[in-house]
Parts: structure tokens; C-alpha cells; sequence
DNA sequence: GAATTTTTGTAAAGGGGTTTTTGTCAAATG
DNA sequence: CATTTGACAAAAACCCCTTTACAAAAATTC
């Protein structure tokens, strides 16, 4: 690897004039000079020494992307198969600026502030924190912070949070099950916190809205933990039978469910209407397809990205930015069966 | 952020000194100074300078994943939603042993090259590339490489592989086939390069044991772009019909294929076998749930980093190693249709 | 033509660590 | 008692680049 000092002893000048030419500073080198640096510096294929630059400018190019896994009973981290599209529309978008991204996945927010300390970031990304742990990042660092799908957001002055109206969008979608004829709609997720807790209001508003009664025991609560999954599926294949219509949290439950009540000689949607939200390629390619609420994770990742590009030059924004959702109705959602009838084959 | 300097001055001794404690050279410092130092450490909670300490030791404690992703017509980059698995498997590898890891995605074997030595990252895992890239990466660049399922390894001195034994992963899908009475098997892919042509062997010699002769035109090419899926759909689902079971390349290929098959009123398994190959969650959450192959990615991934520590380490390691595949039978593959019954609703 | 400004280039001072060299002092050795 | 050895600490060099302060040369102004 040549150095800067290398370069400048050969063209018989000082590392100066070779660093300014490298950092196009007009006027203070002549066209002479800076061609025959130039022509140099290509000829030698140079490339500066990450560290001293940073070191010299206290900055550092990257943005870490802190990703909060869940864990198996085995204690592995486990990702979210659909967080790849997220990771692609923020490295995308940072690469084309400049930036390299540092991934860190953890589940231990003290493990990750410690990262972003060590390595001197520019910036981060943080996605599925506990609500919570974005804000005490956000207060203990005073780099520019950009949170996903965080929705208390107590101490906000500091960072952005970029969400999805989730909220709306379950709203949308229940009123539209609702206008199938379906009376009796149950909601299924695992907790009532953040992203759930939001999506769930809408569905409330929606059936409040319509005159239909919400209680306790319409929300199915699925315990996804792989030691319970079959007993708790068994659950609520067996409470299912009371509804007409279910909206859950996620296509990944409500394929999940489906291929359980598939398995259990219930048909969707003859014998029940599933509705999800997300609309991933699970959703997409199952048969029936699911009746789904869209939204773009990589066009989540590029404007969380972009926001913190911003941050970074200075620019001022937003607290909160909200992408919009879309129905997309495809072959799981239709009229209620009649009575009885669960389309048992 | 405190530095080693003004910890020195602060205790009143050299950083020399400060520095031997925290590199914990024993012999070179007294025990009484080694503990003063060390609670004075904690007590300003001390965090090195990474560009300082990588400028001085020449390292980075950086591994680069470099991801070689497809475009989409609209020439953005589109990730492989299970390629999430993989660098959960190698993050949590290399962050135990006290590395970051840097993640570029990109079509272009250049700029991935142009990356690794600005970045002076002390090791590279390769995904995705076109075989002879790796070779290509790995001959211009001294540093420690691991490729995950290349095929052509010419130049393979420099660096290792890690692979699945595809070809007998599909040899003993396809041998299973066989034994549920089938005789017109096809083998669906997108190319013949690499793995898909290792599998495609894996399923030649299954044929060929078995006395069943292969022509061109068992092999059916999809297209997977998205301007031509569905045509390309439509043809194969049309040359199906001569067959009565189909071996896919992979899950989501087969899962694409059972929702076409599906919506033209094909029924899998009663009208055509299909199996699979990966072994993720579109498979196994579809119904009729796949038959297929099993590969942990996550394995993949945590083998390949431990590889590169390795290689880091200056120990020796193999120039190929070569992970297990273990049949995972569920429903899609069942004895043939009796003579033109398709199942059809 | 002398004084002033502009252009062009250099030397030197960091930036925050690591590592080598040098030096001091006390204990052990002969 | 003189000499060697060992434990410890300070000083200085180094990693490579950026940036500030300054000097020399050229161009401009009066």
C-alpha cells in the first residue's frame, strides 16, 4: 500500500500539495501540479488509509445498523427472514452516499451502545428495539439516531422515528372485511405493545365504528415460542370456530395459521376469512393467496436511511414520519359462511 | 471521550504505562499501579480510539460480507429474503470472537474489491458471487477469503470454500422420487451454473441408476423476471403436464410452481408430484407442505466465519468443505397419478 | 520601482493510540 | 563493595493523513 508521504517524496513535492490535490482544493495548487498528481495517483492506484483519514477528521463513514434479534430456546439469535429487504434498501441508499454500513445484531442494548461508542459511527439505525431502549440510546449518544417502528416516544427531541400507519392500516382492512358481511372478527397476534398495539387500535376503531362489540376474548394471543406453537396454534384453531373473519397482526401468523386450520380440515375462506398484514412473499405465494395490507419494508429502509444521510449533513427533520399502507385484496377474505358450515372437506 | 493520554496525566504516569494495563503485559507494570489504572478505567468508562488503535496496529477487526445481489428491472438491488439466516449465522460467529462485520451488497465484483482494500478489512466472506469472481477477488487480494457455494475453484490455493453437497442432496430427493413409482421426472431451474448445476447432476445420476433415460427437454427453464414469470409460468405449467413429478432447484421455485399449478387447477400432490430444495419457511408454511431437501444456512454461515477466524489466526484450513443435506419428506411427492387424471377440480 | 496582494507550495503540528528505546532505582549476585 | 539483573516508568518514534501557519515567488497596484 503506497502512502501519501511516498507519493509526495517521488513527485519531489510535500504530502500537502499531494492531500490537497487528493481533496480537490482549488487555488491552492496549480493546473500543473494537480495533473501531474493526478496522473500519478492513478498510475499507483492509490487508496487512503481508512484509519489515518478518519483519525485526522473524526469521522468515521459508516452507519451501524442495530438490529434487535429475538432468540430461540437455544439462545441463537434469530432474524426476521424479511429484514434482508430492509438491510438492502439501507445499504443502498448509504452506499450511494458515501457510507459503509456496520451491522450489529444483538439483543442487548448495553452490548450495542457499547459498539457504537467503540467504533465511532456517524450515525445509526435502529430497528426492532423495545420501544423504550430506542429513547435511552437516543439520550446516552448524541449522534444522530434514526429508530424503525418505535412507538413511545417520550424523549424525541433527539432522534426520528420512521413508522408505518399502522393503525390506519388495520383500520382499513377490517372495515373492508367488515363490508364482506362479517360480523364476528377476531384479532391475532403475540403482544400488545408498539407495532401490535397500533395495529390492533385500528381494528377496534373499525368494529367500533361499525356497531360491533369488542372483547377481551376476541384477541387471539399466539405464543410463537417453537416449545408452544403447536399447543397455542391448537388453541386457537379450536376458539377460531366462533369467528367468521380473522385479522392477524402479520402474514407470516396468518399463513401460519392458515396451514393450521388447513391442517385441522377448516377452509379459508369458505370456512373462514384470514386477512394479514405486511404482504410478503409467504402472503404472496400461498394458495389461497392472502388478502393482505402492503406495506414497502424497503422503502422503509431507504427513507430511514435518507433521513439519517440528512441528520448527518445538518439538515433539519422530522420527529416522525409515517408511511402509508395499501390494501391489497387478493382470495382470503369473501363473504361469511353460512352458519354452520365450516367448509370442512 | 477520555483519552489514554489524559488518563496518564490525570494518574500521574506515561501512557505507556496505561496502555501496557490495558493490553494486560504482565511483568511490565506493578500489581499496585495495574489495579489503580484498571478502576481509574472503569471509572471514566475508557473506550479506545478504534481509528487510532487500527492505525497503529495495522488491523481492523473488520470481516467484510460481500453480497452479490440480483437487480430488479428497475435496476435496484433485491436481496434474497433467507440470506437473513446466513449473516445472522456469521454475525453472531464473528462478534463472539470480537469482530464487526462490514456488509457491502452489489452486482459489481470491482467496487466490492475497491471496498475491501480502502477498507483494510482483515478478511472477506464472498455470497452470491459468479464462480470465477471469487477466484478472481481472491487472486488480486492477499487477504483471507471464504466462498460460500462456489463451484469452479481453479485457483483455490488462496482460499476455501463452503458448500452443500447438492449433488447428492437432489441425487437423493430424486432416488426417493423414483421409489414412490414416478418415471417422467423433469428438473426445474433458472440456469446450469454452480449449484444449480451440481443439483441438476445429483438428478441426472438418480435417473440414469434407475434406467431412466434424461432429454433436453426434461429440463424446464424458468425466467424469473419479472416481466416474464408469468409467461414463463404458463409454458411450464403446459410441459407439466408430461410429467409426473417435478424435482425444483429450490423451495421458492417450487412453491411458485404449486401456486401456478394451483391457480390452473392442477392439484399437487393428487395430480404431480413436487419436491424442493433449502428447506425454509416458504415450504414448510405452505400446504400441501413441501418435500425437500434440508440445508442449515445459519450453519453455512457460522462454518464459514469460523473458517475465516481461522484463517486469521494463521491456522491451517481445508480448501473445500463440503455441509450434509438430509431429506425432509412431507407432502408434495406421493406415488404417480394413474395414466391422464390430473386432480383437476 | 516599491509596496501590496495573490498564488503556490512547504514545514510542522496534531489526531489517539502502540511499541521501541532509554533510563532509573532497588535487589540480587559475586 | 562493585556489578549485574530485574522491575518499572518515561520519552520518543511511529502509524498515515489532514490542516494550520507560514514562506517564497509571482502578479498586481499605485
Amino acid at each position: 500500500m503506497i502512502t501519501i508521504k511516498e507519493i509526495a517524496q517521488r513527485l519531489n513535492m510535500s504530502t500537502t500539495t499531494v492531500s490537497n490535490v487528493i481533496h480537490g482544493k482549488a487555488g491552492e495548487v496549480s493546473e500543473e501540479t494537480r495533473r501531474r498528481v493526478e496522473e500519478f495517483l492513478k498510475e499507483v492506484d492509490y487508496v487512503p488509509n481508512i484509519n489515518a483519514r478518519n483519525l485526522a477528521q473524526n469521522e468515521s463513514k459508516i452507519i451501524g445498523l442495530a438490529l434487535k434479534a429475538r432468540v430461540d430456546k437455544y439462545e441463537n439469535l434469530i432474524m426476521d427472514p424479511f429484514v434482508a429487504e430492509l438491510i438492502g434498501g439501507i445499504e443502498e441508499t448509504i452506499r450511494n452516499a458515501g457510507y459503509f454500513m456496520m451491522l450489529y445484531i444483538s439483543r442487548d442494548t448495553e452490548k450495542i451502545m457499547r459498539h457504537v461508542s467503540t467504533w465511532n459511527v456517524d450515525g445509526l439505525i435502529l430497528f426492532g428495539m423495545l420501544d423504550d431502549d430506542g429513547v435511552r440510546v437516543s439520550k446516552k449518544y448524541k449522534k444522530p439516531i434514526v429508530c424503525l417502528d418505535t412507538y413511545s416516544m417520550e424523549g424525541l427531541k433527539h432522534f426520528t422515528n420512521v413508522g408505518l400507519d399502522d393503525e390506519q392500516g388495520a383500520y382499513n382492512m377490517v372495515k373492508y372485511i367488515i363490508s364482506c358481511g362479517h360480523e364476528r372478527i377476531a384479532f391475532l397476534s403475540d403482544n400488545t405493545k408498539g407495532v401490535d398495539l397500533a395495529r390492533l387500535n385500528g381494528y377496534k376503531r373499525a368494529l367500533e365504528e361499525a356497531g360491533i362489540e369488542y372483547s377481551e376474548k376476541d384477541f387471539l394471543k399466539i405464543r410463537p415460542a417453537s416449545a408452544e406453537i403447536e399447543a397455542s396454534l391448537d388453541e386457537i384453531c379450536h376458539r377460531a370456530l366462533d369467528y367468521t373473519a380473522i385479522m392477524c397482526v402479520s402474514d407470516l401468523y396468518a399463513v401460519t395459521l392458515m396451514s393450521a386450520l388447513t391442517d385441522r380440515g377448516i377452509r379459508v375462506p369458505e370456512g373462514i376469512s384470514i386477512a394479514g398484514f405486511d404482504d410478503n412473499m409467504l402472503g404472496s405465494l400461498y394458495r389461497p393467496a392472502l388478502t393482505t395490507v402492503h406495506q414497502d419494508v424497503k422503502q422503509k429502509g431507504v427513507v430511514a436511511a435518507e433521513t439519517l444521510l440528512k441528520k448527518l449533513r445538518g439538515e433539519e427533520t422530522e420527529a416522525q414520519i409515517t408511511l402509508p399502507t395499501r390494501l391489497v385484496i387478493r382470495d382470503t377474505v369473501t363473504k361469511p359462511r353460512k352458519s354452520s358450515f365450516m367448509g370442512r372437506f
